[in-house]
DNA sequence: CGTTGAACCTGTTTGC
DNA sequence: TGCAAACAGGTTCAAC
């Protein structure tokens, strides 16, 4: 479910009314997509939640000690979550049975309990210390919100890989995934083949635009629930109406009326106009010609 | 460096 | 109707 734009709308949700919480008890139940539930169990139960954050996909809620309300700075840990394709975190009531697959559970000084439940555990929790911390988030590629375009430029002009595969790749990119993926290539009119380091200058300028627009206009519409996406109260979110190649196989272009295409790129189902993005001259991975 | 395919796990949809 | 295959918002790892 989970990319940039609906990962940022959780975190909003959770942060209107996390902050200021204490964590009084933890119980989890499949720890298998756990780094180190041992340390979650040990240390979370009267630990204070500062603030809730975002980087990349993963969810970093701050953790402090001290009596001191927060603001969010200065945490002393984090429990650090990754929704993985069909993950949920959401305060619930604790007399409220738990939804099925929910293997966390931690219980909250105001009678409810932050639930993350994860049918097919895709999905990672760990708990970081401090001095953990700025590792971690460096392990993360620039945020497309809030970098300069010069800062993707470097990253991606002249690479020599494939434009989609260097977009999913979170070391590079944090927080597209495969649908902003596709809807950002067909606004730059990119074709999801092409290879980075064949890219004018004017190319890498419209998708980078095309990245923060279409993240932009996903955010403004609650990101996208195309299965089962719920923000923290619950609600899906609209941008799936939007979407111009994502899941629109045989489809006309909102451009230019050509059936929108599925092919496999890097891995992943991959939607692109044949008409408005150009495939590459010489195709990779082509099977014997005729 | 890069790419591919498989693996991880469960649920839903599609096809015969 | 029934069963099997395909597919799914993600990441990681082995093999080449």
């Amino acid at each position: 479910m989970p990319e940039l734009p609906e990962v940022e709308i959780l975190v909003r949700g959770l942060n209107r009314s996390l902050p200021g919480r204490r964590i009084l008890s933890v119980r989890l139940g499949k720890t298998d997509f756990m780094d180190n539930p041992a340390a979650i169990e040990r240390e979370l139960p009267g630990l204070k939640i500062a603030g809730v954050a975002r980087r990349g996909k993963y969810i970093v809620l701050g953790l402090r000690l001290g009596a001191a309300d927060g603001d969010g700075a200065g945490a002393d840990s984090a429990l650090v979550v990754h929704l993985g394709m069909t993950g949920h975190l959401s305060a619930r009531p604790a007399g409220e049975p738990p939804a099925a697959h929910t293997h966390a559970q931690f219980a909250l000084d105001d009678g409810r309990e932050l639930r993350y439940t994860d049918p097919r555990r895709f999905g990672r929790i760990l708990w970081l210390a401090q001095e953990a911390l700025p590792a971690f988030r460096n392990e993360i590629g620039i945020e497309p919100l809030t970098t300069s375009e010069s800062a993707f430029s470097a990253r991606i002009a002249g690479r020599h890989a494939g434009i989609k595969a260097l977009l999913l790749n979170q070391r590079v990119l944090g927080g597209l995934g495969n649908i902003y993926t596709d809807e950002s290539l067909w606004r730059a009119r990119i074709h999801p083949q092409r290879l980075a380091s064949r890219l004018k200058r004017a190319e890498m300028r419209a998708l980078w635009r095309a990245i923060r627009r279409v993240l932009e206009a996903a955010i403004r519409s609650g990101g996208s629930t195309v299965s089962d996406y719920r923000n923290a109260d619950g609600q899906p979110g609209w941008f799936q109406l939007r979407h111009r190649v994502y899941q629109r196989e045989g489809k006309p272009c909102f451009r230019c009326r050509s059936n929108i295409r599925r092919i496999v790129v890097a891995g992943r189902s991959s939607h692109f106009c044949p008409q408005c993005q150009r495939a590459p001259r010489k195709r990779r991975f082509r099977g014997p010609t005729s």
